[in-house]
This record gives C-alpha cells, sequence and structure tokens, in this order.
DNA sequence: TTGACGTGAGAACGGTCGTTCTCTAGGTTA
DNA sequence: TAACCTAGAGAACGACCGTTCTCACGTCAA
C-alpha cells in the first residue's frame, strides 16, 4: 500500500506538471499550434507517461479546460467573498475581471478562445465550453437573486461580462472591465427600481 | 484589350467562386480543419488558380475576412437605414443581430472565432479582427451621437453585442439578441437623462 | 545474481496538408 | 500544320505532428 501510494503520487505530480505545462502553452499559443512534444518539453514528463496519462491529446485539452474552469472560478468567487453588500458582490464580478484582464499573458477568455478554435470540430471541447458558461451564469443568477433583484438581470450582466472578456482579449486592454462595470451600475439602478416598483424579486427571467 | 478584359472577369469570378467556398468553409468549420483541396472541391476553382489568385492561404483567409467585413457591415447599415429616428436606429442594431442570429448555419462572430483560432500565431488575422472590430464599434458610435446621446454610451452598447454574439454563438440560440436590446432600452433611457440633467452630449467616452 | 518490469529518450510510422510540379489537352496565330 | 501559351487534373514533395515502438537502463522481488 505504501509504495503504490508513492506511484500514484508519482503519477499525480506528473499529472499536474503536464497540465501545468498544458495550460500556459494552450493558452497562450492555441491549442492547435502546440504540440505533444511542446508539452513533453515544458512539463519534464516524457511522452509515454503523457499518454499513459491521456491517452490522446484531446484528454488532455479536455483536462486543461476542467482544472482551468475550476480555478477560474475560485478565483473569482474568492474575489466576491471580500464583500458582504450584495450589491457590491455583484460589482466585485467586474472588478475581478479588469484584475485579470491586467495580467501579464492575459489573452481572453480560454473557452471563448477554445470554442472559436475548436468547436466545430471537438464535441468535447464544445461540451466543456458550455459548461463553464453555464457555470458562470449560475453564479451571477445567485448573486443577483441574494440582492433581491430580478432574475431578468442575470442575462444582461452576463452579456456585459462576455463582452468584456472578448473585447479585452482583442483589445489587449483592461478597459472594458471598467464600462462594463459602469454599465452594470446602470442597470442595477434599474433593476432595483423595478423590483420595488412592483415586479417581484426572483421572478422568471 | 477586349481579349485581357474577358481574362480579368474569368479571372474575377473565378476569385469570387473561391471567396464564395472559402467564406462557406471556413466560416462553418473553422480555417484549420479546412485543406486547399476542399475549397478547390467546394468551389470548382483548380489548385493552380487558386494559387495564382492567393499566393498563400493565409490570404485566402484573410481576403475572406475582408469580403466578409464589407458584407456584414453592408447588411447591418441596411437594416439600420430602415429606420429613421435615432434612438430606434441604435435599437435596431439589437434588432439585425436577433435576425443573423437565428439564421440557418449561424456560428457565431466570425471574426471573434477567427481569433481565437489564429490570433495567437497569425497578425494578419488580428489586423482583420480589430479593423473589423473598430469599425463597427465606430459605426454604432455615429449613432449613438446623431442621437444626441453621450458617447460614453457606445462602449456600454458595443460590450453587450460582442457579448449577445459570443453568447448566441455558444448557446446556438438568438436569445441573447433580445436580452442585449433590454439591456440597451435601459442604458439609453439613462443615458437620455444624462444628456438633458447637465452632461454635455457627445463628450469623452 | 537474475529476471521481469517500468521508464525515459528519441527514433519511427502514418496521415494530413500546404505548395509545387508534371503531363496532357485545347485554343490561337502565323 | 506547327509553335506557343494557358489551364486543369492530379501526382508528388516536404514539413509537421499525433501516436507508437525500440532499446538501453535502473529498480525491485526472490
Amino acid at each position: 500500500m505504501d509504495r503504490t501510494t508513492a506511484r500514484d503520487q508519482a503519477l499525480a505530480l506528473a499529472r499536474e506538471q503536464a497540465l501545468d505545462a498544458a495550460e500556459e502553452l494552450f493558452y497562450g499559443r492555441g491549442v492547435q499550434s502546440v504540440g505533444m512534444d511542446d508539452i513533453r518539453g515544458a512539463s519534464g514528463v516524457s511522452l509515454k507517461r503523457l499518454y499513459q496519462l491521456f491517452p490522446a491529446k484531446d484528454r488532455l485539452v479536455e483536462a486543461y479546460l476542467e482544472r482551468r474552469d475550476l480555478r477560474w472560478r475560485g478565483r473569482l468567487a474568492e474575489h466576491v467573498d471580500r464583500h458582504e453588500q450584495p450589491e457590491e458582490r455583484i460589482l466585485a464580478v467586474f472588478e475581478w475581471l479588469g484584475l485579470w484582464f491586467a495580467e501579464p499573458g492575459f489573452r481572453g477568455c480560454a473557452w471563448i478562445n477554445a470554442y472559436g478554435e475548436l468547436g466545430p470540430t471537438s464535441p468535447g471541447v464544445t461540451d466543456r465550453v458550455t459548461a463553464h458558461k453555464e457555470a458562470f451564469r449560475d453564479y451571477l443568477d445567485g448573486l443577483v437573486s441574494d440582492a433581491g433583484l430580478p432574475s431578468v438581470l442575470t442575462g444582461r450582466l452576463f452579456l456585459l461580462a462576455e463582452g468584456a472578456m472578448v473585447t479585452a482579449g482583442i483589445t489587449r486592454s483592461a478597459e472594458p472591465a471598467g464600462q462594463a462595470a459602469d454599465a452594470a451600475r446602470v442597470l442595477l439602478a434599474a433593476g432595483r427600481r423595478d423590483a420595488a416598483g412592483g415586479a417581484r424579486p426572483g421572478g422568471q427571467g
């Protein structure tokens, strides 16, 4: 049991190293322009082990998207959780987008990029992209309903966030986050008025 | 002169046929998964002529993006021009997005997809993408300023439109256009209040 | 010590694809 | 009719890359 545990740990370590390299290379240069040999060179994990861990490149790509999804949403939630006021928590999403956009090496949304690159040919990738976007939208929806705001706001805020990600990626600028935050404030104010004025919050969006 | 004209016309026709095939295939299946031989098969233009018209695949891709840009913006402007009221013209943009999203074969924004697929490796593609997005934003900006609204609205509406395109592409649904239109109405109303309340329209955004 | 096993380095294989080349046919002019 | 230009069909070339195979080495059990 002790021995197999050591071996398992070695495999788990190699897996993390492979995914670290995959994330950096796939995100930075696109999936198709990165070869398995590049992954090997960057990770130090031999080709043999690589194929032992991920039977084909597709699997590595999917694992990359899945691990990044967990990390991305974790970092977002961590930032949002620094705020207590429900509406501030919504705005914190856009604040965090701004921080993310300003990071060195930012190249847009990994899932939007992956969808553009592989969507037409890879159902596995498409599934991960839709799952990620759905999870992000659900998270936003929770923030909106926690704030007692009408859930019709969720879709609007989601579009602002998506637009900001795309635009920040293409223009290599963090500015869209601020514009989206401004727009979000306006939409929140209007939603607040609606909620007070008659429509019941939490209704169908 | 008569003979060279006939030849030129044949070349121009082949060029259009090649671009027709390229547009359908590149947009529908992505650029990298479409070979030059696929273009030949779909267009009926021989490989020899193809390379005579476009010295490399890159050039064909760039020409595809350029021609599509002209057509896309032309169709948008055509729809907007059916409206006279300045604010209706702005909303007509989102209305048209909804029509576009609902077209059979819609697969999202060709430029966002191309950026995701080729952005990291092809400066030529990146240039066309940024040029297209800039042109679209400029067009929106003109509509906003024609309506006497503060130009800070342009960026916000632009983000809504981009978010709608991405989301419609990924979810294969036209719904985001309606959500974006709703949000745009709220933002327009707020902008109108700002313009009336003190801020000078056409100011820096 | 020995033998089976797992591993890493890297060669090798097979398929794809961008690009060029060959070969043949047709059409035009002297 | 002969020379010449052009074009099309498709073979061929060369590079790339995902995947597998070879081979030599080190490790561990008996």
